[in-house]
DNA sequence: CTAAGAATGTGTCAATTGACACTCTTTTTT
DNA sequence: AAAAAAGAGTGTCAATTGACACATTCTTAG
C-alpha cells in the first residue's frame, strides 16, 4: 500500500494509527485494456485513484457519439461527483484505455470516516478542497484558451497522456475534431 | 443580517449560539457603479457574497484587453481562490457593473472559525464543497456546449444578468465576440 | 503471419467566426 | 441642454473549423 500512503502524505500528516485506519479502507483493483470500470447507468460508489495507465471517462451526446469528459492518468483521482454525492446512476462510462492499476475508497467507508474519525475527516476535506479548487481554476483558465493553447498545455503537463492516448480521444478532450487537432500537430511539427 | 442568515441556512443548521458567532464575523459593504472591489495586484483576503447588483471579475490578456472570468449576481459568492488560499496578489480586477450591496467574511476570521469552532467549520466545509463541486460540474458541461447553447442556458438560469449586463461583457463571459453574440440574438429574436 | 479492423493523415468544400469599419441610440458628464 | 462617451446593431471579408471522403499506417485476433 505504498502508493496511497505517498498520495495522502502530499496533503498533510496523520498519526500512525489514523493513517493505518485510512489505508485499511483502501481496496486495490486492476483493469485490462478496454475493460469498463463503470458502465452507463451504474452508480459510482467509490473514489478511484490511478497508479498506472489511463482511464477514459465519457458520456454520449444526443446523437450517440462519445463526448470525452476526462482522461485520468497516474496519480490522479476520479469519481463522478453527482453520482457519488447523491447516489444517482451516472450517464457516462469509464473505460481503461491501457492496462490500469488503481485503488479505491468506497462510499460507505468514506461516510464512516466522516462520522467516526475527526483527524482523517479533516485530511479528506483538505484533499477534496484542493482537488476541487484546482479543477475550478484550471477549467476557468482553459475556457479562455484556444484549442492550440490547450493542446500545448496538455503536452507540457502530461506528455505521457499525449503519447499513449489515441488522437481522436485527445481531440474530443480538447473539444475539437480529430482533423483540426491533426492540423495543429502538423503545424507544430514544421516549426 | 437577515440575508446571510438565509444564505447559510440553505446549507444546513447551526445552533443559535454558533449562528450568532458566524454572523458576528460577517461585514457589510456597498459599491456604486464602476467602483472597484479589487484592483489588479491586490490580495483578495475575503469571501464576498452579493445581495444586490452585479460584479464583473476579469483579467487582462497579453494584449491588454479584458477577459471576463465571471459575472457575479445576487445570492452568489465570489473570491479569487488562488489569492485567498495562498495569499498571493490577484492578476484580475473586480468591478461593480451596477450599484452593489454585499457581505464579506475576512480571511483572518475564516481561519479563526476553522481552528476554533467545529460545528461552524463543518458547515463551511459543506458550503465550500457544494459550491466547488457544482462549479466543476457546470464547467464540464459548459465546455462541451456551443456558444448559442451557453447563451440560452444563461438566459434561463439568470435572466436578470442578461438584462442588466452589457452585451460585450456577456459575449466575453461566453467566450465569443460581441458581434457573434449579436448574430445569435438576432436569430433567436426572429424565431 | 496474414487479414480485418482501428487509428491516423490529408485534401476539398460549405458554414461559422472574428476583425474591421461604420451608423445609430442611449447614457453620462459638463 | 449640449457634447462626449459608451453601448448596440449591421454588412463585408478573410481565416478557421467541421464534415466528408479517401489513402495510408498500425494493431490485434484468428
Amino acid at each position: 500500500m505504498h502508493f496511497m500512503y505517498h498520495y495522502f502524505s502530499r496533503f498533510g500528516n496523520l498519526s500512525k494509527a489514523n493513517m493505518d485506519f485510512l489505508l485499511s479502507l483502501i481496496r486495490e483493483g486492476a483493469l485490462s485494456k478496454g475493460e469498463k470500470l463503470i458502465a452507463a447507468h451504474q452508480k459510482v460508489d467509490s473514489i478511484y485513484c490511478v497508479e498506472e495507465g489511463f482511464l477514459h471517462y465519457y458520456s454520449y451526446s444526443e446523437f450517440g457519439d462519445k463526448v470525452t469528459l476526462n482522461v485520468v492518468g497516474p496519480n490522479t483521482c476520479w469519481t463522478d461527483l453527482e453520482s457519488f454525492y447523491n447516489q444517482l446512476p451516472t450517464t457516462g462510462e469509464c473505460v481503461a484505455l491501457t492496462p490500469v492499476k488503481y485503488y479505491k475508497l468506497e462510499r460507505s467507508d468514506y461516510m464512516r470516516i466522516k462520522s467516526e474519525n475527526h483527524e482523517v475527516s479533516e485530511l479528506i476535506h483538505t484533499i477534496t478542497e484542493q482537488i476541487l479548487s484546482a479543477k475550478v481554476i484550471e477549467a476557468n483558465n482553459r475556457s479562455k484558451m484556444t484549442v492550440e493553447e490547450r493542446y500545448l498545455q496538455l503536452l507540457q503537463n502530461n506528455p505521457a497522456l499525449v503519447q499513449q492516448v489515441p488522437v481522436a480521444i485527445i481531440a474530443s478532450l480538447l473539444g475539437t475534431s480529430r482533423e483540426t487537432l491533426h492540423r495543429i500537430r502538423r503545424r507544430l511539427a514544421v516549426a
